[in-house]
DNA sequence: TATTGTTATACTCTATAACTATA
DNA sequence: TATAGTTATAGAGTATAACAATA
């Protein structure tokens, strides 16, 4: 036993979001692996390729995570040689956060790995499930208005 | 700034599911609290409520969770009088966990304030919508056959 | 005074290894 | 030998508080 969803539990939306969200974690990590960064990582990245330069403040809000977390992800990008810290010369209280070569190598890389996990992971689904799964998750994950 | 989804990472499902499982657990928490119990301990509660009696073991194999994370969770809810751990006496090495009246109460009452915030979460869905994105879920959150 | 980055610290959740009692 | 429960321990991931530099 351990198979399937026990019947109890199969409507609970907090058990099917934590256990859906697993599954994609640990069909992730191998394949991220070889390029030595985890997902979290790997958003700072694709954040920092998006657009205009950011401090370590504004990647932190942008992706919900404490300022001091940001620290400690910043400290193993720029260990790992994917990212460079440089203080702005029109606030030097703040840090801009820049890829380096390396870090848009792997930023294309891992990105692409990525994008295969994902597929993957939305096969069973069908393709118009996907779009509606997508979908409902980008309403609910955008933070309420307030 | 922060608010809505950064364009970069709208459509990266691990972002988007690990945000949306936040939103929920942040929703959820306060109205759990009244009742002393977090949404693991309520979905024990539920597995034990619905069908045989089950050992730690086994109620750890359907929630997917450690045999050791079953114990302290266990030790929790034991001390707040909601389970009982009986010695199975066709086996002696299994604890039988079985709901008191009080888990009872606590799992009619608890449960139901549960099922109010699923249904505020999924409101800004619609009907369809919800029911495509817990059917995903659903799809999504079984382990592989393997 | 307020903000940015930093450090130290602590808390939650979870997993691993080793022990015990039973089978 | 193997399994169920337990304990001790350690590793992520995250958050809070306090500090230095800067605004």
């Amino acid at each position: 036993m351990g198979d399937g969803l026990p019947d109890a539990l199969a409507s609970r939306l907090g058990y099917l979001l934590k256990h859906a969200q697993r599954r994609l974690v640990e069909a992730a990590a191998p394949v991220m692996a070889p390029f030595g960064i985890d997902g979290r990582e790997l958003a700072v990245l694709t954040l920092l390729a998006a657009g205009s330069p950011l401090s370590q403040q504004e990647a932190a809000d942008e992706l919900d995570v404490d300022r001091t977390t940001m620290v400690a992800l910043v400290d193993t990008l720029e260990a790992k040689g994917l990212v460079e810290r440089h203080r702005s010369p029109q606030d030097r209280r703040k840090n801009i956060i820049e890829l380096t070569p390396a870090g848009q190598n792997c930023l294309r890389d891992a990105g692409k790995a990525r994008d295969e996990v994902d597929r993957d992971y939305l096969a069973p689904l069908g393709d118009a499930l996907s779009r509606h799964f997508i979908r409902a998750l980008q309403i609910l994950a955008t933070p309420p208005p307030e």
